[in-house]
This record gives structure tokens, sequence and C-alpha cells, in this order.
DNA sequence: TGCTATACTTGATTTAAATCAAGGTGACTG
DNA sequence: CAGTCACCTTGATTTAAATCAAGTATAGCA
């Protein structure tokens, strides 16, 4: 109830990139105090989607991209036969879409996974900004090629790496991910379902699910549900670093 | 022994964007004839390397993305451990090195796989020219966000397709990309080794060997070592879209 | 020309994770 | 408040591909 208390709370009507609490993670970021007017002339601020709602579907033209302001995304592609993978989630600072910048059609769908409010930068805009803003654009150049290294360690998780080398680094990263919002590095609550997981690092739900028990029966974690207590990092990063080890 | 000839042409000393046979691939594309020059003036073109030489390095500072002239290169990450996973494979008119644009150190090594001449674009006066050029910065977003979609699709077969389906999809982009650069789409030779090829794809060597053979005996292509014939293109198709079909 | 190294192939065995199958838990709903 | 559904866990069995273990081509090189 408290909860729900907390999440009817209305984003001020005329918020400002001046004032929002995540300029030194989003694009604020990238502009001089002067500039931050002409990035607020072209964003829309405060859309709310609730959960399970999609910010946007794969194939259909894209507009804009967007800034998470609260809650979590992920962003999935199909294929034909509608089979799904899991990209990416996103947190508060974070900017969904980037796969999409300059294209026809979206390449994937971006999906609420709590209420999530969001920012709305149209991309014809942000790109006539960008042209005027040098510093904006190398963040955009920069944002995107992490984008590409992002999803190339992936890549390399995938195919070279152990259930159990996947999960813990997938705890690791949102760990950190959680610190630099200033919440708990150690204890939190998965914004997605086991199932997201699973299918975000190519494993089965159960495999999941098991080893999450593992980790938990080591005392590497406790976990309920969605909530995760990281009670051991460095027995994590190892786990991460047992594979590489291997390799000399 | 033609081949070799072949391979000892020169490229004229201050060839040109304006004259390159890629121009319909590579950067050009987004640029009107008369601001070609304006390219030309930042672009450095026809180094040359060798097979297995490094165009440039993980980690070490970043000063230029790389288009592919002629040859191929790979690129790979490298963990702490040594473990090396190929990110992709790169061919005439196609940019290197956008994973790292925009940022301090370069996020992945590139190696030529053979002889390789390449055009180089330092960052730094890219990002000047693309902050002149509304289309070239359209089409450098273009390209990034193509790259991050093909990392997805790359994460996709990873976790979602068998050795063939994965061995029968990189066959086809291959095929495709060969056609588009006006060579034949069904007899090619691959500029990679076998290494690589299960190195990219998340497979043992032993596992693509076992794929090849099997393709050959059902008919699908003729392998001899590197030279590969594509003999049932649709049969290839088929068995990527397999999997699709499951789906439903 | 033969030598060595690298690349590639093939077969036998093992293994990590998928699949199959069944319950348990919790949340919302009529 | 019982019922339904979505989510999660656990156990037994199967399987695709890895690993282990030899070979066989091929290419570069002295």
């Amino acid at each position: 109830m408290a909860q729900a208390i907390r999440l009817h709370q209305v984003p001020p009507l005329k918020a400002s990139c001046h004032q929002c609490s995540l300029s030194n993670l989003c694009l604020p970021l990238a502009i001089e105090e002067n500039d931050l007017d002409r990035l607020e002339d072209i964003v829309q601020q405060g859309k709310i989607y609730n959960r399970g709602e999609h910010i946007f579907d794969q194939s259909t033209p894209v507009r804009s991209c967007f800034a998470v302001k609260s809650g979590s995304i992920k962003t999935s592609i199909i294929t034909e036969g509608g089979e799904e993978q899991v990209t990416g989630f996103f947190m508060p600072g974070e900017l969904v879409g980037l796969d999409s910048m300059s294209s026809e059609n979206y390449a994937c769908t971006a999906k609420a996974l709590e209420r999530t409010s969001v920012c709305e930068f149209p991309v014809d805009r942000l790109e006539e900004l960008t042209g005027k803003l040098p510093e904006l654009q190398h963040h955009m150049y920069h944002l995107m090629s992490q984008e590409i290294q992002n999803s190339h360690q992936l890549a390399m998780l995938l195919s070279k790496n152990t259930a159990e080398e996947r999960i813990a680094a997938l705890l690791l990263s949102l760990s950190s991910r959680f610190r630099r919002r200033r919440m708990s590095a150690t204890n939190f609550s998965l914004p997605m379902a086991r199932n997201d997981i699973a299918n975000f690092l190519g494993l089965a739900v159960e495999t999941v699910s098991r080893v999450f028990t593992r980790f938990q029966n080591q005392g590497i974690i406790r976990a309920r549900g969605r909530e995760v207590e990281l009670l051991d990092v460095e027995a994590l990063q190892m786990v991460t670093r047992d594979f590489a080890r291997q390799g000399q």
C-alpha cells in the first residue's frame, strides 16, 4: 500500500533537465548549463507506462529514442517464427532505442518491466541538435559505441561462459548499475522475471532457478523471489573469472 | 599466379573517394559530390597490411576508424584470461572500429585476414566533419545502429540456434555480402579459418568441420578447404528457418 | 624436395544444460 | 474466499555439442 502511494506520485508537470536528478547519467551530462535549454526544447518528459506496456514496437516507424526516468525497461527482438531474444535491460538514466537511431523502423520492442516513466527524444530533432552541439554528438557516438561493446560482451558471455558465470555476471552488472544510481549494490529487487533472465542469458528458466538455489546454498546470495541480497560479492566475481583463469 | 599478380597491383598513390569503386558502399554514399573533397581532406588512403598484421589493438588509444578497401579484417575482444571472442568479419566498404568511436581505447583488436588495404579516418576529424554534414552524421548513426543490430542478431544466433543453423546463417550472410560487392554469391573463398568461424559462432572447430561435411553430404554445399560453393541456397535458408518454424 | 607447422577432419566419450514432468507459491479476481 | 493464472522450484531423463584422441591434408619454408 505504501508502495501504491509511491507509484502514484506524479512527476512535476513541466519538469526540466536542469532539475532532473539523473542529469549526471543521462544526456544532460554532455551539455553545458547554457545549452541545456535546447535539449529541453526537444524533449517530451514524464510519459508513464504501466507494467507490460510497450514503449515502442519492432518494425514500426522510428520516431524517438527514450531515456528511462524511473522504473525499468526490457528490449527484445522477435523472429518471424515468434521466437524472442531479450537484448537488454535499462535503468534510470539509460537511453533506449539506440539500435534504431536513424533507421526506418524500430529494430526491437521496448516493454516496461514495472511502472516506468520516460523522457522522449524525437530522433530528427536530436540529430539536428547534435549537429550543433559537438559535445552532445560526441556523447551520442560514445553511448552507441558502448552499446555495441555491451552487445559484444553479451555475445562473449553466451558463447564462452557457463550458466553460473552468466548469472554471476548479470548480478554484478545490476549491482554496479544500482550503485551508480545511489541505491544499495547488495540488496535490490530484480526488475525482471526469471524468464527474462533466462532468455537474455540464453538459458532455460529451470537452469536459472537451479543456479540461484546453488548460489544460495553456497552462501553467495540470498534470494526470495525477485528480492536479492548479494552476501559475497567477491565470490561472485570469482565465479565470473574462473573461466578466464582456465584460459591460462 | 594470376592471383598473385592481382594482389600486387598497388592502388593509385593519391586515390580519391571520387574515383573509388566502393563509393556506393562506404562513407561517400552519404555525401554530396560537392562535399566529397572534405572527406578526402581527412582520409588517409591505401595503407596496406599483410595477413595476420594488426590494424589496431585492444586497449590502445583510439585514433581512427577504418574502411576496408580490399581484403578483409576480423575483430575480436580478449578477456583478462586471454580468451578470445571474434566479434566480426569485415569486407570492402565496411567500417571497422565503430565499437570504439569516441572512446578512450580500442574495445577490440582488428587483424587482417589476408593482404588488406584500408582507408583511415581519424575520429576527431570525422566527428568534426559529421558536425558540418548532417547527412554524414545521419549515416554514421545509421551505421552504428546497424552494428548494434548485427551484434544483437549474433547474440540471438548464439543463444537460440543449433550449430547447423548458425553456420547456415553465416554462409548466407557472407553470400549476400559478396553479391553486394558484385562477386559470385554462390562461389567464394572464405577469408577466415575454421577456427575463426568456430570462435565467432560459439562452437568448437570440430563441430564446424562436422557441419561442413554434413552439408556437403546433403548436397547443400561443396567445400574444399576455404573454397566454398553454395549448391542449394534455398536449402540453406530452410536450415536457418527450421528453428523459427518450431516456434509456432 | 622433403620438413615442419598449421589447418582441417573424423571417431569415441563425456558433459552441461535442455527438456520433460510435476509441484509449490503467491497475487489478483470473480 | 476459493479459483485461476503466472511465476518459480525441483527432480529425472535426454541430447547437442564439447572434449579427448588420433589421424590426414595443406602450405610455407629451409
